[in-house]
DNA sequence: ATAGATGCAAAGAGTTTGCATAGGT
DNA sequence: ACCTATGCAAACTCTTTGCATCTAT
């Protein structure tokens, strides 16, 4: 039922090839370059369908609208250039999560999101 | 310059009596029981010229739109519960968060957003 | 009296949906 | 040939802004 077409796969190999999670507009653009003429509807159409399939995942940062990458990524979290405002993904981990819940918590998951400068964009000085 | 009027005093009693950080609509439909006739551009004009002025802070949770806490609060998390929604602060903090970002990031400021269940909603069996 | 604040409605920005057509199978 | 996927535009939701009026000082 799921055909193949140009546009979808541009979509994925867009998200595919990125080091780090995309926005639509970003994957949209990225996607003229192989597919001229997609349009955002069918970004968004895309998206949404890859996710329910599970070859896609929602990045949620707090405060900002929905971002796409790969699934199969191991465990990490996201650090947000306030300058440039890219996303960048991060590997490490401070663990030991579990303890700060209250008592009587349950800590299934946890999303951390570092903010500040990355490295293209090191404070002027 | 800054005026106190009906509409302003309604919308801070409302979010400083809240136990929880409300949505632009949660506040709008609270502070109806003070003024009516009170508007949503009003509250979000007053949301915003509130947190310029440290009044309030901005609660951003992943996927989430803004809402909107009294400040004076000290650097917190929140703990989300999958079951019944609500959510919690947590004042513990897992700090040396800084050396998880890629070296040449500096990082300014972290969010932390853990996942599970509450005391409440203990899983059952 | 004056300048900031309000309510309404219209404008934006981001995302979704309806519909006729293109295109995979 | 069939039926899904696409592109366009309109619809929707959330938030912001323009403007005439109101109101706190």
């Amino acid at each position: 039922m799921k055909r193949s077409t140009r546009q979808r796969d541009a979509i994925k190999a867009v998200i595919d090839s990125a080091q780090r999670p995309l926005s639509p507009q970003e994957i949209l653009d990225d996607a003229k370059c192989h597919v001229e003429g997609i349009g955002m509807a069918t970004v968004y159409r895309n998206l949404k369908s890859l996710v329910e399939s599970n070859s896609l995942v929602v990045v949620s940062l707090p405060g900002e609208s929905a971002r796409y990458e790969s699934s199969g990524h191991t465990h990490h979290h996201h650090f947000h250039c306030t300058h440039c405002n890219r996303v960048y993904d991060v590997h490490e981990c401070p663990g030991k999560l579990l303890e700060l819940a209250p008592s009587g918590f349950t800590v299934e998951r946890h999303e951390l999101t570092l903010y500040g400068r990355c490295d293209q964009c090191a404070q002027p000085h």
